[in-house]
RNA sequence: GCGCCCGUAGCUCAGCUGGAUAGAGCGCUGCCCUCCGAAGGCAGAGGUCAGGGGUUCGAAUCCCUUCGGGCGCGCCA
């Protein structure tokens, strides 16, 4: 290790302090942005004194070290760059060294030196950290807000599609989860700099709303005295009684004595109707809106000529990307009505896709495929960049097709990403809860958070990878204890804000908004366990970037479960050490400099919180 | 048979798109507290990142392969 501090760098002494009122806004106060726009241009400076040559400067990241200790940021570019280096530099150390003497000179930098292989380890100077604390006190709705993300990636018009239930019936726990992830989702590109619409695909053109239509003719019939009977195949669930009885009220008897093709389209729209009300009831509950519900149905419209269907086809047909041919029969087990046939094929396979896919059922009407393809083509069409499908995660074998789709309809100027969605297995206390199949008995997504509530259900539904199965016990999070992460992280909310209301009664006259505390002396914030939040709060924006580059939104949730840990553990500390306790009575400098943090802490858990779609209590209760 | 996802502490899971000594909670062990700064605190043990090969300064992460689990596999949506 001796070798790693001979060769640091100190930095200037304090006369390069910048002004402390200097405060960029409050999305442009990224600490790693700002020193991966700086290397970059020391970089650059090499590059113009000829000893480097042309370099993806994309490539290096700073991020933070390993442990704390080494100091505040680590960079890997000498050793990301070493090869290109080679020439006028024997070896990462080397380039990095010079680096760092150029770091050295930087606004802000205590040291920079080099360590193991040629990381480049900054410590900065106190006086940044509390720049970043300024720009949350200042600007908190824009704190952690991405300004540019270097690829260019969170930019742009983007639409996610989520949930897409079949209008079938009340959601379920499963449907919820890719609700509240792409609700979540949305939010956070939304945070991160994209014009983000929310869609939601309703499935009602196919077999399966002719069956509901089927099942809520009988509740008519029974709802107009008659006893009937619910055979196989269609839904039995209550929550069809309803719209019979509707039915029975708005048609009389006309509907009874009537040959199915005339009574199925009335019943199907009524029933189609109430369920997505129903649908829709159920993601108010969630705090869930879309802004636009897409039907299947309007793609097979033809009553004014071509549908939508046929455009995307022809579309599709005129780049010699469909063909009528046979397909190989699938390996392995044959389907029982397997028939070698003509069909009309889409060229998938020329979008990386395993087999080329039917557009045409035997009877001529679309696949489901093809209708959405046809919708795909019409988020095109509206001029989305990106698109994201969030299916549960039986769809998967549907993936690729519909990429190779999404690439062939924008030539490959559209990107879609499929999110995928694991189970949810409901528990309680450790045990699974029984999901009866009879009688349309299950467990609904409304019970759910009937429950427990919202809070919990959206918190632990994104405190999981979307693509790993969850847990979700019924018992647990609504457990006020340290293993419940939503209550963990809501009562670091609360806690905090409780420092906020014990301040102002030992200073009655302190002014604890933003502004004010903005002015505090933030130089005397310098316990460990201080600094240790002010590293965490640094680092928000990097983790909202980081998740919305990604598309993860569960890694805010983990963000603030460790910025809540920070805390919580801090706060412990003022129990055998008064003394680091935020609100000190007999010392207002320091008490406001400890507040002026607690509140910058609010501002960090609420916006995340918020973007979580989870309430930042003031309070537990 | 093919494709996709997954395999990380006894359990449940993170691991910031290739970085430094792989982390957290539960459980376990040992101390401390019983304080309204409450809904406990601190510390410790615990790992062949499923196995094997490869790519390079560097791999839990990328490629190949084996094993094990989940999902899907023309005209269901």
């Amino acid at each position: 290790m001796g070798a790693d501090i001979a060769s640091g760098v100190r930095g200037r002494p304090h006369s390069a302090k910048p002004a402390p009122d200097h405060v960029p806004a409050g999305n442009q106060m990224n600490l790693f942005d700002i020193f991966h726009a700086r290397i970059a241009s020391i970089l650059k400076g090499v590059q113009a004194a000829g000893r480097l040559p042309d370099l993806d400067l994309a490539r290096f990241v700073v991020e933070p070290p390993k442990d704390a200790a080494l100091g505040d940021l680590a960079c890997n570019a000498a050793m990301v760059f070493a090869k290109e280096a080679k020439a006028h530099f024997s070896s990462p150390r080397e380039l990095a060294v010079e680096i760092c003497y150029a770091l050295a000179q930087s606004e802000g930098v205590a040291t920079a030196e080099v360590a193991g292989p040629g990381f480049i380890n900054i410590r900065l100077e106190p006086e940044m950290f509390s720049q970043v604390l300024r720009a949350a006190l200042l600007d908190p709705e824009n704190y952690g807000r991405v300004a540019r993300s270097r690829d260019g990636a969170l930019q742009g018009k983007v639409n996610v599609e989520f949930v897409s239930a079949n209008p079938t019936g009340p959601m379920h726990v499963g449907h919820g989860r890719g609700a509240v992830f792409g609700d979540a989702l949305a939010n956070l590109l939304a945070f991160s700099g994209c014009e983000v619409t929310r869609e939601y695909y309703i499935n009602d053109a196919g077999a399966q709303v002719d069956v509901l239509a089927r099942s809520a003719h009988l509740r008519y019939r029974e709802a107009l005295g008659e006893t009937i009977a619910i055979p196989e195949g269609l839904y039995p669930g209550d929550y069809l009684k309803p719209v019979g009885e509707t039915l029975a009220k708005t048609h009389g008897e006309a509907l009874l004595d009537r040959p199915e093709s005339e009574w199925l389209p009335i019943v199907k729209n009524a029933a189609i109707d109430a369920m997505m009300d129903l649908i829709r009831d159920d993601l108010a509950a969630l705090n869930i809106r879309h802004e636009v519900f897409f039907s299947e149905r309007t793609l097979h419209d033809r009553s004014k000529g071509p549908s939508l269907i046929d455009n995307a086809i022809d579309w599709l047909r005129e780049k010699g990307l469909v063909y009528e041919g046979r397909l190989p029969p699938p390996k392995g087990q044959l389907p029982d009505d397997w028939e070698d046939r003509e069909q009309t094929l889409f060229r998938s396979t020329d979008f990386g896709d395993d087999v080329d896919r039917a557009l045409k059922k035997s009877d001529g009407s679309p696949t489901y495929f093809a209708a959405d393809i046809a919708y795909h083509k019409d988020k095109i069409d509206r001029g989305f960049d990106t698109l994201v499908d969030v299916w549960g995660a039986d769809h998967g074998g549907y993936v690729k097709r519909m990429g190779a789709a999404v690439a062939a309809l924008s030539d490959k100027r559209v990107s879609l990403d499929v999110k995928l969605c694991q189970l949810v297995k409901l528990m309680r206390n450790g045990e699974p809860v029984k999901m009866s199949k009879r009688a349309g008995d299950f467990v609904t997504l409304r019970e759910v958070v009937d429950e427990v509530g919202v809070d919990a259900v959206r918190f632990m539904m994104l405190y999981r990878k979307n693509d790993a199965p969850l847990d979700f016990d019924l018992a647990k999070v609504i457990e006020q204890s340290k293993d419940n992460a939503v209550f963990y992280v809501q009562y670091a909310h609360a806690r905090a804000k409780s420092v906020l209301r014990q301040a102002l009664t030992a200073f009655p006259d302190l002014d604890l908004t933003g502004n004010a505390l903005a002015k505090a002396r933030l130089d005397l914030l310098t316990d460990e366990g201080e600094l240790q939040l002010s590293r965490m709060i640094a680092q928000y924006p990097r983790a909202i970037e980081a998740a919305a580059a990604a598309h993860e939104p569960h890694r805010v949730a983990f963000y603030l479960h460790e910025l809540s840990s920070v805390f919580h553990s801090h706060w412990n500390r003022g129990k055998d050490q008064p003394q680091l306790r935020f609100v000190n009575a007999t010392e207002r400098d320091l008490t406001s400099a400890r507040v002026a943090l607690v509140l910058s802490l609010t501002a960090v858990l609420g916006s995340g919180l918020r973007l979580l779609g989870v309430s930042a209590p003031d309070e537990m209760r």
